[in-house]
DNA sequence: AATCACGTCAACCGCTCGCGG
DNA sequence: ACCGCGAGCGGTTGACGTGAT
């Protein structure tokens, strides 16, 4: 359990929940409980009048945001995994601060720590180079430079998995989606790289796989809320448990475990379970034609020099322990700063 | 040991949207 | 068409943790 203990709030707002009867702050135990015992016989929704009847004395608001961001089941905490890192820099390439949006992929995490993971990592990256992270600079390093190094991480990180039998931590997203719907964005067609940042192209991604060994891999539209059941079948027909490598049946829908369960639930309580939220598995061979991250040359003037002189950088690019870090050490980001001023 | 600076992230705020009356 | 309410979303805040000095 980690509540912190925190007072954020102004004396003056405070008082007047205190006397509106209003409890606000960090979250203690019994609360936690009282919200978790309630849901569990109960379920969501309605959440003022679920705060009254659960004998909280907390808004709805409070109520829901502690549910769906910490006691919920699926939650998944830990540190955001390589392949989740892809996920969300390709996912907000695509969508921008479409966090909710963003967070429907990557299973067991919310809006709020996709968020948090983007304001903390990804901007501090982008103030290092001393450019806006909305700039098409940035995003072109991200797309071109930061990403393909993330799945040649991935890649590396799957054979030493593949070689001693392991199995990747926590079932995570077996996010070689992305880079696949890069494949194919990529190749299809050029100037959606330059045109997708923009809220224009709302698409859900259409991850496919480029080996054709799975038969269906493009993301279903997981939006539309009147479909839920239909989406989440079809979503169901991509999800992979943990430790497998093969798609799973949908047979299971509506009874399947969450993967994350077992790290999820701070109390160690069942509360309920739902259909989970299906995620996509291309397969890593995907990732490995060479051609996978050359940037369109027409897309934006300054690509090849841009990125030859990166290739020229062997010792660059080399990583060793946390790859964004090493990515982004000093040295990096000077040498980025550089490249991107000559532009 | 004390202080400072910075990163993290849970929680709140204000706003918008959708729905029912 | 309008209004009120609940729900959800993105932005922001600030307490806490931690490493550096």
């Amino acid at each position: 359990m980690d509540v912190r203990g925190r007072s954020r709030c102004s004396s003056n707002i405070q008082s007047e929940e205190d006397v509106m009867g209003l409890k606000r702050g960090p979250w203690t135990v019994e609360e936690d409980l009282s919200l978790m015992n309630y849901v569990a016989s109960h379920g969501e929704g309605r959440w003022n009048s679920l705060a009254r009847s659960a004998g909280l004395r907390r808004t709805g608001k409070s109520c829901r945001l502690r549910w769906l961001n910490y006691l919920r089941p699926d939650v998944r905490r830990g540190n955001i995994t390589l392949e989740e890192q892809l996920l969300i820099l390709d996912l907000h390439s695509r969508w921008g601060n479409r966090w909710s949006k963003i967070a429907q992929y990557l299973p067991g995490r919310t809006d709020n720590e996709i968020k948090n993971y983007w304001r903390t990592r990804v901007q501090k990256h982008a103030k290092q180079l001393k450019c806006d992270v909305n700039s098409k600079q940035f995003k072109d390093a991200m797309r071109y430079l930061w990403m393909p190094r993330l799945v040649e991480r991935i890649q590396a990180a799957a054979a030493a998995s593949a070689s001693t039998t392991t199995t990747s931590p926590g079932g995570s997203i077996v996010a070689t989606a992305a880079a696949a719907a890069y494949k194919t964005k990529n190749s299809s067609s050029s100037n959606n790289t330059t045109s997708s940042c923009n809220g224009n192209n709302d698409n859900g991604p259409n991850y496919r796989p480029i080996n054709g060994n799975l038969e269906q891999l493009v993301l279903p539209d997981i939006s539309t809320k009147n479909n839920e059941f239909t989406s989440a079948r079809l979503m169901q027909s991509y999800y992979t448990p943990e430790n497998s490598s093969t798609a799973a049946s949908s047979d299971s829908l509506g009874t399947q475990v969450s993967p994350f369960s077992d790290v999820a639930n701070p109390y160690g309580i069942s509360v309920y379970e739902t259909p989970n939220p299906g995620y996509v598995q291309a397969n890593q061979a995907a990732y490995q034609e060479s051609s996978l991250f050359s940037p369109p040359s027409e897309c934006f003037n300054y690509g090849s020099e841009f990125f030859q002189a990166m290739d020229q950088n062997n010792q660059l690019w080399l990583d060793s322990g946390d790859f964004s870090d090493n990515l982004w050490n000093a040295e990096n980001v000077l040498y980025l700063q550089q490249q991107l001023n000559s532009i």
